[in-house]
DNA sequence: GCATTAACAGCCG
DNA sequence: CGGCTGTTAATGC
């Protein structure tokens, strides 16, 4: 069980919850620390909750068959997954690792199924959470072969402050060269070329361990 | 050729 | 010092 004033500043989602709802979410909550590299869970794994990032940075990926690594989608703090899993009982279908020191919410399975019975506003967010889950991932097919490096960097970013994900307005995003590499599927020096580019666009500003997104719209349809 | 890995010096907290 | 960054050199598909 969490505070709720913390459940408050982690889950914009519960906004949109009666007062019953809202301390039934709370109970069902606990929140667990991660490692930086540590993985959260292996496909194939059983993990019984929904989860949501409260603080740090979570790749979501999987291993083709050749061996090499996936990367799905990044999480960032604020961003909420696996209702899918959750939804049908199957075992998680891709691996999930911490990028960097991470805190998890997870709420247990029974509270979601009853959320899910019994809250008009948890349905609501959730029909708008598959339906931009169901954008992003049709947009990685055009990933591989259609999207230059730079493209690809972009796009990636540019689902980090995906408005519907997560709600709040923040333009700044502390995460590493290698970090936007490892979620966008290229290289550390790529990674940095790339930044370079778009920062001479005027579409983000490059920091030391962070950046700052100046033009989103511009990202998410950057090379497209 | 192009991207990736390796390697290294500079920088900053 | 330790992590991040910007470059260059070597290596691999």
């Amino acid at each position: 069980m969490i505070a709720a004033d913390h459940l408050r500043q982690i889950a914009f989602w519960s906004a949109d919850l009666t007062e019953r709802e809202f301390e039934q979410a709370r109970r069902g909550i606990v929140e667990k620390a991660y490692g930086k590299g540590a993985y959260i869970c292996h496909r194939g794994d059983r993990l019984d909750s929904w989860s949501g990032v409260t603080a740090g940075l979570v790749k979501l990926g999987t291993v083709s068959r050749n061996g090499k690594a996936v990367t799905l989608a990044g999480l960032r703090a604020g961003g909420w997954f696996g209702e899918g899993t959750v939804l049908k009982n199957e075992p998680r279908q891709y691996d999930l690792v911490a990028l960097r020191d991470t805190r998890m919410a997870l709420m247990d399975r029974t509270t979601f199924l009853w959320l899910f019975e019994n809250s008009v506003g948890f349905n609501r967010f959730l029909v708008r959470q598959f339906n931009e889950r169901l954008g992003q991932f049709i947009a990685l097919v055009e990933y591989d072969r259609m999207l230059d490096a730079p493209a690809r960097l972009a796009r990636s970013l540019a689902w980090l402050f995906n408005p519907v994900l997560y709600h709040d307005l923040e333009k700044h995003l502390d995460i590493s060269q290698e970090e936007i590499g490892l979620l966008s599927g290229i290289s550390r020096q790529m990674a940095n070329k790339s930044l370079q580019i778009l920062e001479g666009k005027g579409l983000l500003r490059v920091e030391r361990g962070g950046i700052t997104v100046l033009d989103l719209n511009g990202l998410a349809q950057y090379g497209g």
